[in-house]
DNA sequence: ACACTATATTGATCGATGTCAATATCTTTC
DNA sequence: GAAAGATATTGACATCGATCAATATAGTGT
């Protein structure tokens, strides 16, 4: 976790991003893409990876594109989402120990 | 994210842990337990600082500990957090990126 | 313009959950 | 064991969210 208590504002923020994560369907859809060879998948493939409807998917993509953990990319009829590449690793940093430091200087 | 895509079975037990932290007052009981100089702090305390009835703390309390962030200690009248040394971690390395090799190799 | 396919939106339903008041349980102290 | 304080549980309520069927929108080709 952070070093200081977070704020009511900071929290709220990253709840929100964790709120996005906090989805089976939603982490499966996240790994899938990441998964691919060239890190980017069709809508179109996802519908029927993760066994949920049509509705439903373009709901999770929309909430993770929303969190600002998928770019979307529409390329004619299909639409091809990617895994942004910071805000992953900027989540990661949010939950990091705190320095050594902080608990060993007091 | 991790290098092959979830099972349903990991993506429920990652979406659950994630769960846990995707509410603004869980994240600011945690941070302020991990920002305590010794690490851990007393329920009293935490009831005042996040500004909700004592009811729902423990609630957040007990979702915390239950999701194996915070580990619980009795001490008198008094109960005592502290942040579970190596469950942040293991989320953090659940939201790592797959490894550079997989990309390059394909 | 029309048909066809892919994706998004709407509306409805049902279960999950954050919250508090009231109450219960646990622990120390007298 | 009674009293007092800290923590946990219960019950109720309101809101949120995952889901799907139905429909709408967007883009491609004829």
């Amino acid at each position: 976790m952070c070093d200081a208590p977070l704020s009511e504002a900071e929290a709220t923020d990253l709840a929100a991003a964790m709120h996005a994560l906090a989805d089976p369907v939603r982490l499966r859809l996240l790994s899938h893409v990441a998964a691919r060879p060239n890190g980017e998948a069709c809508a179109c493939e996802l519908v029927d990876v993760v066994g949920r409807s049509q509705p439903t998917v373009s709901h999770h993509l929309k909430v993770l594109h929303g969190a600002g953990l998928l770019e979307r990319e529409r390329r004619g009829t299909w639409v091809w989402y990617r895994v942004a590449p910071t805000r992953l690793a900027d989540l990661q940093n949010a939950l990091a120990p705190p320095p050594p430091t902080t608990r060993e200087t007091l």
